[in-house]
DNA sequence: ATGTCGATACTTTATCGA
């Protein structure tokens, strides 16, 4: 079973690449973040004749989820547990059933945090405190789960061109990554680090200055394990591709496969 | 290099978020 996750930047904009990159790919389950749109406006149907159920959190302009499935879904959640005053689209949770059990799929847009200092960094923290919170309770259903997402957090120094230069970021803040290896230390595994240890493999470039045809990008886009998907990861891989396309999302798809 | 892109609005050029 093959699992992707990619930052598209407005669906409305990025339709005919994503149809593209899915058909090629052909993945079982496809996470997709930064839609931008409403529901009504989600362009479910493109994907339905790709053979995918369609499961959307979107809101109007900014942010918005998608899930696509080959599988029907058995369950789906819309929120992050743990602040109801929270109404930003960022998070979509689906289960389905596959032949050795169940897989849950849970699909982040985490809060990029910048500029430092200010509320948007604190909402940051605490929506990493939250999400560590529903993701502690979902491992105590010891089932296969991938956590998978744009998470914006560069989880090491190997993980951007210039590190010296992103130390002030919300993605490189030393309580990012504290937040982060916190969530993974709850037992969760990179599936991309389980598979690779050369360091500089990026999912994002900026679109300024430049950044993609000087490779300077950052690893922000990740697949994180419970340990029973980790145990039946087999491979996992950045798709760069796509950036060097008409019209690109500034990420770039990043897939794994699953024994199920 | 203040270098780009996508969405939005009392739109045709600004603003915001990334």
């Amino acid at each position: 079973m093959k699992i992707a996750t990619w930052n598209i930047n407005g669906i409305k904009a990025r339709i005919e690449g994503a149809k593209t990159w899915l058909a090629a790919a052909s993945p079982d389950i496809a996470c997709l973040q930064e839609i931008k749109c409403v529901d009504e406006a989600f362009p479910a149907d493109a994907f339905e004749a790709l053979g995918y159920n369609v499961s959307v959190h979107g809101q109007k302009g900014f942010n918005g989820v998608a899930l696509l499935s080959k599988l029907p879904f058995d369950e789906v959640a819309l929120r992050l547990a743990g602040d109801e005053e929270d109404l930003q689209a960022r998070y979509l949770e689906a289960v389905v059933s596959v032949p050795s059990g169940v897989l849950r799929v849970v699909n982040i847009y985490l809060p990029n945090g910048n500029p430092v200092g200010t509320e948007k960094f604190a909402y940051k923290l605490a929506w990493m405190r939250r999400l560590r919170e529903r993701v502690k309770a979902l491992l105590e259903l010891e089932e296969p789960l991938i956590i998978a997402g744009d998470f914006n957090v560069i989880p090491a120094p190997d993980d951007v061109y210039n590190p010296d230069a992103w130390i002030d970021d919300a993605l490189f803040r030393p309580e990012t990554r504290a937040h982060f290896q916190s969530l993974v230390n709850l037992g969760l595994t990179d599936a991309f680090r389980a598979c690779h240890d050369e360091p500089h493999r990026y999912t994002f470039w900026d679109y300024q200055a430049g950044a993609w045809q000087k490779n300077r990008g950052l690893r922000i886009d990740h697949l994180l394990l419970s340990p029973q998907a980790a145990d039946r990861l087999v491979k996992c891989e950045i798709d760069a591709a796509p950036r060097a396309w008409e019209k690109p999302s500034d990420h770039v798809p990043i897939w794994l496969e699953l024994t199920l």
